[in-house]
DNA sequence: CTTCTTATTTAACGTTCGTTAGTATTGTAA
DNA sequence: TTACAATACTAACGAACGTTAAATAAGAAG
């Protein structure tokens, strides 16, 4: 019954204190002191410490990924890619820290190198993946290539306020930003 | 005699150590054995493995912060912040180490809250120092305030890009970022 | 009630950590 | 060469770490 429960709690406490004091700065005596069970139940459902910390980044935050990637549906480029920013507000508070983890692992302030290079291969992804997007509303733009890498820089600084500042990005203000690098596609 | 050098090679070690492992990642016995000296040498220097981190990111971090705004002269706007960013592919490995280091602790992702209050202190002065700068260009701009912000996110995520990531960023695509959120400074 | 699996605990293992006491070596000034 | 401060080391302290062995408690199945 409580058999998942525990389990996911576990997950969520480590999210916790993961990002708070990293990886090494993270004991499993005091995952398993929040939790309220005691210590040897962390090794009940993980492995070691190293998996608790994997199974975060690959299960928890490559879902959260996908999960933003697939709402691609696009009308206006500019509403588009405000809202695809500015959703990420009211992401839950356990969503927001397992981000903030894969962002660290990402800027490799965490992890190890098997981890890192997941990320590697996840970043190649995201370049093509807007430009394929922007294409076809860039038709009078001469440096095409430019403008979607000046976007993915800006939204990867909105994302970073919004998930590793832990910051609320109102709406009017992504819009203003993405429309001064969009100018073209209003 | 060598008074200085240890001194000195401790806080090149320990940039690394911290840089890689984070705070406790690093050990003091990693330290001194990369250093070739013994472990309480650490201690004869430094009163503690927090006031080591700490200096690095009081003197050493700020130190470069504060050489890289003074360098404040302006002709072309587009021009000065390309060669901003431009330079800091050439800062010295050690420079960048502590650089990345700061923005580590910047993120909130190792140090602790004293060292946090430094950098948001440090932060609240960034967005008012280029509005100052750039304002005189901006006179065809409805939403000066907006195209700020915008640039300084950008030019975030590319300081990010060498600094953190260690990616060499060719001028022209420096300057062509730039260029798109400047428009109508040219 | 018994049996077997699942869930949970207490207690401890070997290791490594930050830190320090105590001692030796070196350099310098008299 | 002697005296003294600055620089260095060996050895160890207690505490905390990741991890595990062994025992217990709870639940389901017969």
């Amino acid at each position: 019954m409580a058999n998942n429960d525990l389990r996911k709690r576990i997950k969520e406490v480590a999210v916790e204190h993961f990002n708070k004091d990293g990886y090494y700065g993270t004991t499993i005596r005091n995952i398993a002191n929040e939790v309220n069970c005691s210590l040897p139940m962390i090794y009940y459902y993980y492995k070691s410490k190293k998996e608790l910390f994997d199974d975060i980044i690959k299960k928890e935050f490559f879902d959260i990924i996908k999960k933003q990637t697939s709402k691609l549906k696009m009308d206006n480029v500019i509403d588009f890619y405000t809202r695809f920013i500015y959703d990420l507000n009211n992401l839950s508070d356990y969503d927001k820290k397992v981000y903030r983890l894969g962002i660290k692992v990402y800027l490799s302030f965490d992890g190890d190198e098997e981890l890192m290079n997941l990320m590697d291969e996840w970043e190649k992804t995201i370049m093509p993946r807007h430009y394929q997007l922007l294409e076809p509303y860039l038709k009078n733009t001469d440096n095409k290539t430019a403008v979607v890498r000046t976007l993915v820089h800006l939204l990867e600084t909105m994302i970073e306020n919004i998930v590793v500042k832990n910051r609320y990005l109102p709406e009017n203000e992504i819009r203003e930003e993405i429309a001064i690098v969009l100018k073209d596609c209003e």
